[in-house]
DNA sequence: GTTCTGACA
DNA sequence: TGTCAGAA
């Protein structure tokens, strides 16, 4: 597939889809037109970054993590820096917190709507306007 | 119409 | 990152 189309699967503008290759953490083919052609594995794979992006993990590491990240690729990872282990970590209790956090403002927006839902119902059997 | 590269606020 | 330019 195009840039186009990617970029409407992955939620994600051309502009980044170009930056992240810029970066080296996708490698598209080329059509011979010019135009970068993406293999459909390619959607998880950037929705991943994104997300590891907006998590705030510069790309430099993603870069590293990427043998990780599933899709075709299964690169040995050879190098255990404690370095990056280290900021790793850090990022990976970062990233258990706000799971946390995510998971209680889900479970008061659920009960929010379960008490709205039923508040709701109640008046319609009561004959309410 | 879609994408490419490079560059600027 | 958004966006514009100028070309393919």
């Amino acid at each position: 597939m195009r840039i186009g189309e990617l970029a409407k699967l992955t939620d994600t503008p051309a502009r980044s889809l170009r930056y992240y290759e810029a970066q080296g953490l996708i490698e598209p083919r080329r059509l011979p037109n010019g135009y970068r052609e993406y293999d459909d594995y390619l959607v998880g794979r950037v929705t991943q970054i994104r997300g590891l992006i907006d998590s705030g993990i510069p790309t430099r590491i993603i870069k590293q993590m990427l043998p990780c990240l599933g899709s075709p690729l299964k690169i040995v990872v050879d190098d255990a820096e404690p370095e990056l282990l280290e900021l790793l970590a850090v990022e990976r209790d970062r990233m258990t917190h706000r799971i946390d956090c995510l998971t209680r403002n889900r479970d008061a927006i659920d009960s929010y709507i379960g008490a709205v839902s039923e508040a709701t119902s109640a008046r319609s059997t009561t004959g309410a306007a």
